[in-house]
DNA sequence: TTGTAGGCGTTATCAC
DNA sequence: GTGATAACGCCTACAA
């Protein structure tokens, strides 16, 4: 009996001698129908082979129960992590996502935010391309109010929602747990500083030289890209210096794991030779050799706060118009890979 | 002008005396229209914050442009690297992409599968939860002529199509590779053995073994679930086997690296004490100490040339209905984890 | 408890 | 080149 035509309510109505309306309201388990019929329509319905069709409700509805992820990466161990926790709270609310990634082009994230809205997505939670400069294609967002929320790559603007860590004061213990082992020229490799991530650590990173009296120099930062590549080369120029740093503090465990790498074969010892700290808590610190030390940066977490955030957002929860940040927690992992002292 | 009510065509129309059905046409490009009232449409939809709802599209159209994607787990090296790759053909083929984590659950994956078909999706394309033990959950896609595309983990039947490396093969290359090196008591730690995967790989090694003469020792294969805790479990486990296996082949990289730490941290020599091998070619092979011998799988590659797979099956190329399975290259990558012959 | 009718926003077909 | 109309599949007042 099932056959490939694409079935309707209508289709069952007319097989069962029924109205359409009370098809539709016997497949929601609707109470006003009598048990007998809700049977029959849903016999009918699967020995048919009656397939529900989301867009006509959605459309009729109005709402898609849909939320639009645009993330820059999808290969990325946080970034992964953090959509896993999204996604995991989405669909425990009965929420499907959508998700793009920008591949770190403000262009493309452009794109794909045109593209959600245009599919209607009841929320989007992003985090920004690299080089994202001007919010105008989030404007939409705002004018038809649909709940917008930006997660780790973030914006300073007040206006918007978002879910971050405090970068700046895990860049700044992160220093100050170096400069405690003794160094006291210490490099930090880093990326786009136009992102509130990157930014902000290297805040900390001065704010602790400062207060520890050593003088910053700017030649001892390096914006990088942070690719695998990049943090070779990095991690040569650094061998290059011709006063060779003490310390090294990278705003990415795997990029920071690599450079360990690489002054490892140059035959440098760490940490004495020079330490090495990382960013994130990515598995990749703990299977170096030395283990790295990090920031713990909970990924999946935030991914859930940002999920249910936006769910709350999109019930009209009342009272979280005024939370429009929330802050995690991260804390310093003290490894090996920094431990002068103890040696 | 711009208000937060929803604007549409209709609305257009009015404003500009125009029908709506020059308003569809003005809006999608169509050449039958004066470029001057297209001009006027344009600016008037701008100026009125006009959105195009795709729903509405969809529904009239009958396709969504969408494609669902459904993967074990979001957090993992190869399958963000796949999805990145599925992602990126998807998109500049027009598509969005839908997707949901079955958590290695059959139930999830179940779940998921029906919602996407509720999502009138155009395509499916799934990698297999660990456990998932029957199929009908795709029936319906067979029926209404659904494109559906298995990638890696796949399922053995003739009638799907899929797109997978050789994993038997793979695993008879590592495993002649280790007894080339003079390895004799190998052990091969594995996932589910439900997945061909695993199984294959399985069956690699053991063919490899076989054509050496070595007697295949059934407890010599551990089968777990991969994750951190249980890797470090299984290393314990080696190390208080009675005799000491020389070699160790695993079906993750991850999984390898974690091993060899405990085995180093047990004091251990790598590769004199015990060869490790892994597999995926993860980043996580590159940075271990030393780095792990594996095999190179080609997860972006993957994603792409099952999405560009799919797509074709959507537009109906003919002649893709005749090759339902495609294979992609996997080679064999030695490295230091595993040369006890030249030491 | 079930039926009737209109609308969600778009597009395709047929007129003019 | 533009307009009128029906249809996509579902839902919900309102009526019976």
């Amino acid at each position: 009996m099932k056959t490939d035509k694409i079935i309707t309510i209508y289709d069952i109505a007319e097989k069962l001698k029924l109205a359409p309306s009370t098809i539709s309201r016997g497949l929601q388990d609707n109470p006003a129908i009598n048990p007998k019929t809700r049977k029959k329509i849903f016999d009918t319905a699967n020995e048919m082979g009656y397939r529900f069709n989301t867009f006509a409700r959605n459309l009729r509805n109005q709402k898609t129960n849909m939320i639009g992820v645009i993330v820059p990466r999808l290969n990325s161990y946080f970034i992964s992590a953090m959509l896993a926790g999204i996604e995991k709270e989405l669909n425990s609310a009965g929420y499907n996502m959508l998700i793009s990634q920008s591949l770190e082009l403000e262009e493309n994230e452009v794109k794909y935010a045109k593209a959600m809205m245009h599919n209607r997505v009841d929320g989007l939670i992003v985090a920004l391309a690299a080089n994202t400069s001007n919010l105008d294609h989030f404007d939409e967002y705002i004018r038809h109010q649909i709940p917008l929320l930006f997660v780790d790559r973030v914006i300073e603007n007040e206006d918007f929602n978002k879910v971050v860590i405090n970068n700046l004061k895990a860049g700044y213990d992160m220093t100050s747990h170096l400069i405690g082992q003794g160094c006291k020229s210490i490099v930090h490799l880093t990326g786009n500083l136009m992102r509130n991530v990157y930014q902000d650590r290297k805040a900390g990173y001065q704010k602790a030289l400062a207060e520890h009296e050593i003088p910053y120099e700017e030649k001892l930062v390096l914006e990088t890209d942070l690719t695998e590549e990049s943090s070779i080369k990095a991690a040569k120029q650094i061998l290059n210096m011709k006063i060779r740093p003490d310390a090294l503090f990278v705003a990415n465990d795997l990029s920071a794991v690599i450079c360990m790498k690489v002054f490892k074969d140059a035959g440098l010892q760490i940490p004495q030779d020079i330490a090495v700290a990382g960013f994130n808590n990515d598995i990749s610190s703990r299977i170096s050799e030395p283990m790295l030390t990090t920031i713990n940066y909970p990924g999946e977490e935030m991914g859930k706060i940002a999920a249910r955030h936006l769910i709350s957002q999109i019930n009209g929860d009342s009272d979280l118009t005024l939370t429009n940040t929330i802050i995690l927690k991260s804390q310093l992992v003290i490894r090996a890979s920094s431990l002068k002292n103890n040696i």
